[in-house]
DNA sequence: CTAACATATGAATGTTTGTTCATATGTCGA
DNA sequence: TCGACATATGAACAAACATTCATATGTTAG
C-alpha cells in the first residue's frame, strides 16, 4: 500500500477500509449542520418546558409566562425560535396569540430523548 | 370561580382546566433540565460528525481528527464531553485510544432527528 | 531511562446564546 | 381616536461554549 494518504498514527492497516466506509456513509456537511441546529433548539430547558406544556394544551403567551414563571419577553423570544424552526405554530385570537405543536414529530423526538434520560 | 389565582390575560375560563392538566403531566424540573442537557450535546456539528463516524467504525482520536479535519485537541475535548454524557466509550490499545458508541440509543435519537431534518 | 508518539487537559480567546429592559406593534372596547 | 392590554422585537449584558495553543500524562520501542 506504499504511500496512501498520510495518517497521524501508524496503525493504518486496521482502519484503512473502515475509514473508506465511513466517508461513504457520512451524510453531507450541510445536512449534519442542520441536524445539529435542530438538536440545539431542544437543548435549552426553557424551550423544552414550553414544548412540554404544548404537549398538553394550546396556550397563549401569557399563560406560558405564568406557568413557567418567566418574563413574557423571554417566552416570546423562545417562541420565535421554536416557530422559525417549525416546531410550533401560532394562531391569533383577539389580543392573545395561541401556540401549539407544529406536528407530532416534536413529541417523538423528545420522548426518545426522555427515554435515554430515564435510564 | 370567584378569585382563582391571578392570570395575566383575562381569558380564564378557557384554560383553567387545561392549565391544571398541564401541571399534572409535566415531568419534574430536574428531569426536564437533564433532557435539555442531552439534546445540547447533540446540538453541535462537531459532535454530530464524531457520532456519525462512530456509527460506522471504532476509531482512534487521530483518525477522527483527520477525518473531520480538525485539531486533535478539539476532538479530544469533544470526546470528553461525549464520554461524560455516556454517549461514547473508549478503549486503550497501546498508544492509541479507540472510541465507539456507548449504545444504540444514540443512533436512534440521531436518526429520529435526521428524519425531521430530511422533510 | 529516554525519545517519539498518541492523547488529555488547563488557560485564553472569540463567538454564541438566553434573559432583561425598554419600547414598538397589534387588537379591542369605550 | 384613545387607552388598556397582549405580544413582539431590538439593544445590552452576562453566562456558556468551541477552538486553539502550550503543555502534561501515558505508552512503547530502543
Amino acid at each position: 500500500m506504499a504511500e496512501k494518504q498520510q495518517e497521524c498514527c501508524e496503525v493504518f492497516q486496521i482502519h484503512e477500509e473502515a475509514v473508506q466506509e465511513v466517508l461513504k456513509h457520512m451524510p453531507d456537511e450541510n445536512k449534519l449542520y442542520d441536524l445539529a441546529e435542530v438538536f440545539k433548539i431542544f437543548g435549552d430547558s426553557t424551550r423544552i418546558r414550553i414544548l412540554y406544556v404544548l404537549f398538553e394544551a394550546e396556550v397563549c403567551v401569557c399563560d406560558l409566562a405564568q406557568l413557567l414563571n418567566m418574563k413574557q419577553s423571554a417566552i416570546s423570544h423562545q417562541l420565535k425560535i421554536l416557530k422559525q424552526a417549525k416546531l410550533v405554530k401560532s394562531r391569533r385570537e383577539g389580543k392573545s396569540v395561541f401556540y401549539s405543536l407544529a406536528d407530532d414529530h416534536v413529541r417523538t423526538i423528545i420522548n426518545q430523548g426522555m427515554e435515554h434520560v430515564e435510564e
